[in-house]
DNA sequence: CACAATTCAATTGCACACAACCCAAAGACC
DNA sequence: GGTCTTTGGGTTGTGTGCAATTGAATTGTG
């Protein structure tokens, strides 16, 4: 790694990591858009019901922390699946602060259906199981490491060299 | 691979890949909102420039073919980067449809404090320029395969067997 | 030249995603 | 009991991202 700034070269390197992550995160969401569009779901509201299949109920703030989203990202959403009948949102008696979400039997039912979308969007992927598990394993541990940055660096040093 | 419907343990899977890349590039999109903060851009506006930067001045049309964004994207991101004086917009004389995108002065002149981003990001993913390489280089095949998946398969046949 | 098809940008409508706030309920503390 | 803090959801505002439409300009064709 060189010490000169090499802006050129530093901005479009930096373009290749960022730009294909994002890139690639928008083809995915499109590829499902177009599998979910018979469901009626977005990709998130799906992700929200893999979780719920999954545990069967639970309150919004278990939601948000599977899938790291917060109450402005689930609110609305969950109103939503809750407006097209698939969950059903219930304040909790024990702790009136928490609202407990679980699948409707509309909701239930969807899952027998939703079972074929993950070949849809492993065929698309034209990748193997095993190139699928390390890509994934890759990315979550990118994501752990870029959740934990805290970026105190020094604006200049500090970056290029991490004995210092 | 398995024929049977095994329902579970698709739904399962497929989260973690799909899920997993969502994920990752929105906690790609935090750091890079974090470091952005100082410039008052955000990471899309960010890509723009990063174009604009390398060409010197683009079509909107040419800005959406690099960055795979449309009009709908890009034109509110435009006036908004022009209302804060970093572009400039101005209908092409010869095709009066089209409109023709630069950076202003001052623009041209946050380049110069831009090259620190990059630095910043990568010693946030902590992985090695290799490393990186390599990720880079994977997402792009798969969008590549995304984008070009047609999607008309049959619900289940034709998936786990490429052959057919 | 006239007329249809195409192209480019902008706009509208909807759905995330996230920051920043508000509020009510629950705990913690004296 | 009476405050103080924390916690869980909700709301608002801003900024994408994308489908669908509009409208003007250009191109293609007879």
């Amino acid at each position: 790694m060189k010490t000169t700034p090499d802006t050129e070269e530093a901005l479009r390197l930096d373009r290749q990591i960022c730009f294909s992550l994002h890139t690639a995160s928008r083809a995915f969401n499109g590829v499902y858009r177009a599998v979910l569009k018979d469901f009626g779901l977005t990709y998130p509201q799906y992700l929200v019901l893999l979780v719920l299949w999954e545990d069967g109920e639970l309150p919004v703030k278990a939601i948000g922390t599977r899938l790291r989203l917060d109450s402005g990202t689930l609110s609305p959403l969950l109103k939503r699946l809750e407006a097209i009948g698939l969950v059903e949102r219930r304040r909790s008696t024990e702790d009136e602060r928490s609202v407990t979400v679980r699948p409707t039997p509309e909701g239930a039912a969807l899952r027998k259906r939703a079972h074929l979308v993950p070949h849809r969007i492993a065929a698309a992927t034209g990748l193997s199981l095993e190139e699928i598990g390390d890509l994934q394993e890759r990315l979550s541990a990118l994501t752990a490491k870029l959740d934990g940055a805290d970026l105190d660096l020094d604006p200049l040093d500090g970056c290029a060299d991490p004995t210092h």
